[in-house]
DNA sequence: GTCTATAAAGGGATAGAC
DNA sequence: GTCTATCCCTTTATAGAC
């Protein structure tokens, strides 16, 4: 048994549902909800269109299972690195390095933007995003900066706050210039130049002052 | 002449197309470019269709009427406040206020939101608005944390990099939590605290060290 | 479950009268 | 310039055969 085969049958779906699934992903990432047809997702598929209507109920609950599928990897790729032994620096440097890199990847993108055009008519779905993206990976980095800070080894008193301006120094326009087409140095050394700034700004803001 | 006339002529449209521009920018905002349709634009500006594609020749044109009028809008918003005068940590905290404040309105939310939807079927959008947005509040910024540099009043050595860690930073996710429809403090003293959260760990992370 | 064929509705765009 | 009426196409969704 293959890991596709395990990983279908651990969400539920059967064979030709995943494959319509896959499909349709494609097809709504690169479209958008709105310019995406039901004809292209079957096509690409390879099935007819009433064999995508046998497995989701309407184009919305495919939309649903499209975002859901998403979010599932999202909350995997956030699970946070193995920083427990490290310092402070190489901790926030890892961290930072694993978020820049996923989010910047075009399907990250491509969800981020699908999600974002569609929340107002779909609430719930911006919620599960939410959830599963940025809660958990500002959660995480909260608390471990709490645990810093009682080690006193940062001077944070508010760490949630603390963490949200981490990953937006991190982001800074980034994200944004790569969702408008705006040019953008997403390569390795583009990404690891701006994480190196964002560690040295903020342990500059946050290093605990000699007693 | 009401000052709406001035504009409208300084714009270089007629009357019953500005009506139109007006109405068409609340469905377009509203719902979203698919979902928009020409009938609810002209139903809305109280007008025929045929009118409306006297004045716009198709929906895409009528669309990128309407974000460019948006984006002078974000264009004469973004005019840096005078801070001329001010200290460091006042310019910044004026800059600040006034940035959060401008990008979290529900004008801003709508126009961010349907712009980077389709900037990947509308590339000429998204790099107006970028221009016309986030390029020009970062230039001046850094323009402005390169002279406080110069003048030994900060020590920043890569200007734009530091200008964009600034607004990422008073971003945080309280701009994502806005277009997901998460619970978000956007009151004013909300947005005071992030200000002044930000600026504070801006000017720890870039105060001149003593000499 | 899967296909072909089609129903039913909506939307972009235009013709022609005024 | 503006309106009414309409064309024509696409799209969602389903009926019925296998």
């Amino acid at each position: 048994m293959s890991e596709a085969d395990r990983q279908r049958q651990r969400s539920g779906l059967s064979a030709k549902a995943d494959q319509i699934l896959r499909a349709a992903t494609q097809v709504f990432m690169d479209q958008g909800y709105g310019a995406a047809s039901m004809d292209t997702v079957a096509r690409r598929a390879g099935v007819s269109k009433a064999t995508v209507y046998a497995h989701f109920s309407s184009k919305e609950q495919l939309f649903a299972a499209i975002v859901r599928g998403e979010c599932r990897r999202h909350a995997r790729a956030m699970a946070a690195p193995d920083i427990a032994a490290s310092g402070v620096e190489d901790a926030l440097y890892r961290i930072g390095e694993n978020f820049l890199h996923f989010i910047l990847t075009p399907r990250s993108l491509a969800i981020f933007r699908v999600v974002i055009a569609e929340s107002p008519r779909f609430p719930e779905l911006g919620r599960i995003f939410y959830e599963s993206g940025p809660a958990i990976i500002s959660g995480e980095l909260s608390a471990h900066l709490a645990g810093m800070a009682r080690a006193g080894r940062l001077d944070v008193d508010d760490p949630a706050l603390a963490a949200e301006q981490f990953f937006g120094m991190l982001r800074g326009n980034l994200r944004l210039r790569c969702l408008l087409g705006e040019p953008a140095d997403v390569s390795d050394a583009g990404i690891e130049r701006a994480v190196r700034a964002a560690v040295a700004a903020f342990l500059r803001a946050y290093a605990p002052t000699a007693p």
